[in-house]
RNA sequence: GCCGAUGUAGCUCAGUUGGCCAGAGCAGCUGAUUUGUAAUCAGCUGGUCGGGGGUUCGAAUCCCUCCAUCGGCUCCA
């Protein structure tokens, strides 16, 4: 007999070789039908996998996040099985299950396009409602290859070679067997609802050189109501894509003549952008930076020092040549190699340090064309950037206040679900990075430090390093869940080394200062893009590029409606009259598209008495007051929203 | 860059299997209306149907090619 636990705190015998499935059942009925999943001292377990010695159990349901994606990865060998019986020959990659949803890679003999999508689900929801158990099996590894060499799967092979000696664990519903560690649904019949959503090319084991699979994306739910509740979502969400916002809001627009992924900002875009420059500045002043300004272009040795040259050169845009034979300058990649100029042009001490050099840089780099997008990825663009140079025993501290800045703009800006990531250099390729190791670990170590100095909760990734250093990156999600880097951290060895950078120490000795890379927001393009999608154009007031709008009535009130918004203007609110020849309804509407924060009426009765009628964008009819007290609320609003001495 | 899809007026979209001078709504312009809380009415303007090439008596529609956009992959200093 053996000893299970329940998460309660409850113990119970069961023989040796009882599954979690026979444990449910011994429970509640119900229970049995809906448990998905079991977790068994701490690690995943298929429910129809025996227990042989004590443990402790939880059992996991369709909404938790261990049961769904048991659930999807089931559901991902119910489509490789209605794959194989459509398309004879196909052969299997991987296929997991994903963040929503699943996927498989598959090369299929004949192509496989969105318009067979319905046919394969019918496929599957066949299938399912057979109700197929899914068979788990153990097999030596020779085996196992021998399985999948006779069926010609090569794919597979290859994962199987690269597996260690032992047994190996196959899957079976249906006609298909796939190579699998499980867990899996005991059958296919809780996969009620079914969408596959679309397909894709996929380098098979994501490496560039291999040949591309059809991946196939899909999601599936044990009711038809969660999936329709998905969907629904994904609409929503679409609404918010910054590319269409920023369309109908006029904040910028591309052209193919301009070039792609080149964003023209346009005049309500360049105003909000310019608000969000006026804030940063402010607060980084407080911080002791000083703003430098340096050119679009350096000349290509100056590339070739900083390592960017070797490592970006042949895949940038390529050297601009002047008259004279031989002379080439590029198109300034990054600021950097500018900034470590800027601290060349005079003799440094330590009392100097740390010395903090800002600019809003704008910055070229040739993205492969199909990564480009909208404004979150881009050809042309402008980082908020700044460069510390400081003392070994700066690096710390320094560190922790750029981390203080981030969280402050974060915050100001309600951003609040963020992702804090470390990235470190992959251990196993440390040949893609410049810098010698004790450096790296120095590095990686500062920010490891700062990061729980700061109480900060990342998670750390390998292999996400810039080459050049660590970094410390701040995540956000876009409308439908990607993810986008916005702030970063990097600390930086090399580019100090590679430009010999100096100070004069205590001691009256040379000494190599340390460099910090950051920019809070990434670049104000990605930055604007995601923050049109957390807030769906509904700017914060300080930020919105049209706070107020004034409605006359009819032309007979266009006098003492230009008289309030002449009076807004005085107390710098943005306003603007829309004396078209409208309705009121019509120009309420318009507005109110336009996502204006403030409508304001006036007619014979606010005229009379000297008030405006207040509109509060997406909450209607607010009463009148007068045009000083509104003026006010506005006003107390904005300080409440933002420090009035960061607006500049 | 790779796989797949898409590309018709400033915007959102119709245009079935190739066949009269390519359509609608919104926006814009002109006029009427002078309006009280999410679309007043009428008229007008506007398109080398993404570019180029081809097939055909005839192409927005079929083929080739280039460009751009979208969804992924790879990449992201």
């Amino acid at each position: 007999m053996i000893k299970i636990t329940f998460p309660d705190g409850g113990v119970r015998e069961y023989a040796k070789g009882t599954t979690p499935l026979q444990i449910a059942e011994s429970l509640s009925q119900r229970l049995a039908q809906e448990v998905i999943v079991a977790t068994v001292n701490g690690e995943t377990w298929d429910i129809q996998k025996p227990i042989d010695t004590d443990a402790s159990i939880k059992l996991r349901k369709w909404d938790d996040a261990e049961g769904k994606r048991t659930f999807w990865h089931t559901s991902s060998h119910l489509m490789a099985e209605a794959l194989q019986e459509l398309y004879p020959g196909i052969k299997f990659g991987i296929g997991p299950s994903i963040e929503n949803g699943f996927y498989y890679d598959v090369d299929s003999p004949t192509p496989i396009t969105e318009a067979d999508l319905p046919k394969i689900e019918e496929k599957m929801r066949q299938l399912a409602a057979n109700k197929e158990p899914l068979v788990r099996k153990e097999v030596a590894k020779a085996e196992a290859l021998k399985t999948f060499k006779d069926k010609g799967d090569q794919y597979k092979c290859e994962l199987i070679e690269d597996l260690e000696d032992g047994t190996i664990t196959f899957y079976t519903n249906g006609s298909f067997t796939d190579l699998c560690r499980g867990p899996h649904l005991p059958n296919t019949s809780p996969i009620k609802a079914i969408k596959l959503m679309s397909v894709a090319g996929a380098y098979w084991r994501g490496d560039e050189k291999n040949k591309m699979l059809t991946r196939i994306y899909g999601i599936t739910f044990p009711k038809k109501s969660l999936l329709d509740e998905y969907l629904a979502l994904l609409e929503e969400a679409k609404k918010r894509d910054h590319r269409k916002l920023g369309k109908e809001l006029e904040l910028f627009a591309f052209s193919q003549r301009v070039g792609q992924g080149l964003p023209l900002w346009l005049p309500k875009g360049a105003a909000l952008r310019e608000r969000l420059e006026n804030f940063l500045r402010a607060v980084q002043k407080d911080y002791g930076y000083e703003q430098v300004i340096t050119p679009h272009i350096g000349m290509k040795d100056l590339y070739v020092t900083s390592g960017h040259y070797a490592k970006y050169g042949k895949d940038s845009f390529q050297p601009i040549h002047t008259p004279i034979e031989g002379e080439e300058y590029l198109l300034k990649p990054m600021n950097c190699p500018h900034h470590c100029e800027i601290y060349r042009t005079k003799p440094r001490s330590y009392k100097d340090l740390p010395i903090r050099f800002a600019e809003f840089g704008t910055v070229y780099r040739y993205e492969q064309s199909g990564e480009l997008h909208g404004l979150t990825r881009v050809r042309g663009f402008t980082q908020d950037d700044a460069h510390m140079f400081v003392r070994p025993d700066q690096l710390l501290d320094e560190f922790k206040k750029v981390i203080d800045i981030v969280l402050y703009i974060f915050k100001t800006l309600n951003f609040e679900n963020f992702d804090a990531q470390i990235s470190l250099r992959d251990p196993n390729n440390k040949e893609k990075y410049i810098g010698s190791d004790e450096n790296w670990e120095k590095a990686e170590n500062a920010i490891m430090q700062a990061t729980k100095d700061k109480g900060l909760d990342a998670v750390v990734e390998y292999g996400e390093a810039a080459f050049y250093g660590p970094k410390l990156d701040f995540m956000v999600r876009d409308a439908i869940g990607r993810k986008w880097q916005l702030g970063t951290i990097q600390v930086d060895y090399n580019l100090p080394e590679r430009f010999d950078l100096t100070y004069t120490g205590a001691d009256d000795k040379q000494h190599r200062p340390i460099m910090i890379h950051r920019a809070p927001f990434g670049s104000m393009e990605r930055f604007v893009a995601v923050l049109l999608e957390h807030t769906a154009g509904k700017f914060p007031l300080w930020l919105a590029p049209d706070q107020v709008v004034v409605m006359p009535i009819s032309e007979k009130f266009n006098s003492y409606a230009e008289e309030v918004v002449a009076y807004l203007k005085t107390r710098d609110v943005r306003a603007n009259i829309d004396d078209r020849n409208e309705k009121i309804g019509r120009k309420i509407r318009d507005n109110e598209l336009k996502r204006i924060p403030f409508l304001l009426i006036v007619g014979e009765k606010e005229q009379e008495q000297g008030t405006v009628s207040v509109r509060v964008q997406g909450e209607g009819d607010k009463g009148a007051m007068t045009k000083e007290a509104f003026a006010d609320m506005l006003t107390d609003l904005v300080s409440k929203e933002i420090d009035k001495a960061k607006q500049a």
